[in-house]
DNA sequence: ACATAATGCACAACCGATTGCGCAATGCTG
DNA sequence: CAGCATTGCGCAATCGGTTGTGCATTATGT
């Protein structure tokens, strides 16, 4: 084995080997050759002696001459859930297509961890920073323009940037509208809701409380400030909400519009605990998860449509100046109704 | 906003700043000031300038010039899944601690992608390449070498660098005896336990095998050919082999070892749609999943560890030249059993 | 045969940080 | 006050590609 750092081969070695110079070498393994009039020969041995030595470029070097690195840049909450993961998947592998690198930080909702990600990410020299449902977009913008970097916000919108996000009003309003309908077939149509999860201070949250609304108005029902609870993304969050709401009207809600699948993970634990059936009750989750939906197919669920919103978010890549107030909402999926 | 790239603030534009030379800012900025007798007072002052310009190091330019990247790269099937997006979330906040910036590439249980990330990862001059769960890791960790790239294994072994996995055998071992347990409770011990996913050429889905053999054996029962089914790790393979046991039985088994959560899926989705209650069978899942746990309280499931794998895989980082040959295997954990 | 154009390739200056080395200024010793 | 050590810092080469420019050589036109 290598004692040491073992010399990599560089154009220089290759030039000599193939009996040509390293600007030759150059824009033959670059592509650029034809522009410079180099002959198909040399070019083709110049190629064979590459693949032959096991030749590979040096990133840094060129990223450091073109002044482009061909890094694009994400900060994401967390990957451990199956909204954010395929999130990452999916720009990972469409970034793959377009010859660009990506590189993904998690950044776990802390406003701090975001600002030093992004400025890893600037000193990187990433192309482009996508950030996903951050905290605080604007202040990372502004980082990053100062700098020269673009960025463009995803799941979460900022003012200071385009935004790729779901329509989270018109996909509440659905799931609420959907929830009301299995309420009927139950016989209860004016059974109260509880909306839980989520916080207050994300736009999302807010959309969602709005549409949620929206549905209830229009079959001509009240909305009670008390029975909408955002009380966090944590699963643990859920549990006083479900307490509190039991002590007071001493029996369950009919339905309960849960705002992710980490609260439906607390929710569903509280009624383990408590020995309450979940099948009593309905439930719609402005989130989606396989394994949930599969072992709860009466379950309402709402599927943010990814690769949409991942297509988008690459127009605005290539656009080459997308206006900072651009607000591209995505229609998600609402999965359970027949 | 700017038209085109605002050139960035150097080492250079400082140095004029601060009325000093690229070279000693340099040292102040990367801390290595003090080895060259920097004064106190200057340093002060570079910092202050630097910082009140908002100055950025070009990690290009440093990497190029060090010979080091600070880069380490891994590999990884996919990240839908809580035991992957786990390993790539803790792996990115260990590699950050140590001042070292993660880069995660998924590339689909898929030979030629894993070979085409590996050279990406190569080409960026990664300073160790992690492959995770890679269907041929011996290629990459020859295609590394050759680089001078040292490679490490994680969840699937290798023969040409240390490995570090989950004890499969022992975690088979204990999560059969465990179905075991709870047949016995139910009053049928003899019953027949169907093994179900995974790939036969996969290294821990024939030591899961084993494991669950060893534990049958424990007991003094058989494990017959046709009760092992490794029908691959996607969700669609499970229905065939459900349909094929039932046609010959006439009966469902009483329990299964089901070999991932994928699988698991796959699963619940034929009972679902074949009018069968899970609750009915005993099932056993080597791989962990909160949700699935959530909403079946009485599945058994083995958490792999982890938090500890990724520790172990960084002791072998920070030790220059462990032996090839390492396997290191951690101990899951069962969730479940009372 | 001579001027002109096209072809094929190499030279050398970069990109921005790092680092071995050396020089000037100051401090200390005798 | 000469002689030597120490302090403080800048010079210039270097990492490995990229690219504007220019110089031979060959082809084409008259």
């Amino acid at each position: 084995m290598s004692t040491e750092v073992p010399k990599r081969l560089t154009i220089y070695d290759l030039a000599k080997l193939a009996g040509s110079s390293p600007s030759t070498v150059s824009a033959v393994l670059n592509g650029t050759w034809q522009n410079r009039r180099i002959s198909e020969k040399l070019a083709a041995r110049i190629l064979a002696v590459a693949a032959d030595a096991d030749y590979s470029v040096n990133m840094q070097a060129r990223a450091l001459r073109r002044e482009r690195s061909g890094i694009i840049g994400m900060i994401l909450p967390l990957y451990d859930n199956r909204y954010f993961s395929s999130i990452a998947q999916i720009f990972e592998a469409e970034a793959r297509k377009r010859g660009l690198f990506a590189i993904v930080s998690c950044t776990n909702r802390d406003p701090q961890q975001e600002q030093a990600a992004a400025q890893m990410m600037i000193a990187h020299r990433v192309e482009k920073l996508i950030c996903t449902g951050a905290t605080d977009p604007d202040s990372i913008a502004r980082m990053c323009h100062a700098q020269g970097v673009e960025t463009i916000n995803l799941d979460l919108p900022g003012r200071l940037a385009p935004s790729v996000i779901s329509d989270n009003r018109n996909g509440a309003k659905a799931l609420t509208t959907a929830i009301l309908d299995r309420l009927e077939d139950r016989g209860n149509p004016q059974d109260p809701i509880l909306f839980v999860g989520g916080r207050i201070e994300d736009h999302n949250t807010r959309e969602r409380i709005a549409g949620f609304r929206e549905a209830l108005t229009a079959r001509g029902l009240e909305s009670p400030e008390e029975n909408i609870m955002p009380c966090g993304y944590s699963g643990a969050r859920a549990a006083p909400v479900l307490d509190a709401y039991l002590l007071k009207h001493k029996t369950l809600p009919s339905a309960i519009f849960v705002n992710s699948t980490i609260t439906l993970e607390g929710i569903a634990r509280w009624f383990n605990e408590q020995g309450h059936n979940m099948s009593e009750i309905v439930f719609g989750c402005f989130d989606w998860d396989p394994l949930a939906a599969v072992f709860n197919p009466h379950f309402l669920m709402v599927r943010q449509n990814v690769p949409v919103m991942i297509d988008r978010l690459f127009d605005l890549i290539d656009s080459p100046h997308a206006p900072s107030t651009a607000l591209i909402e995505i229609q998600p999926e609402i999965l359970g109704v027949q």
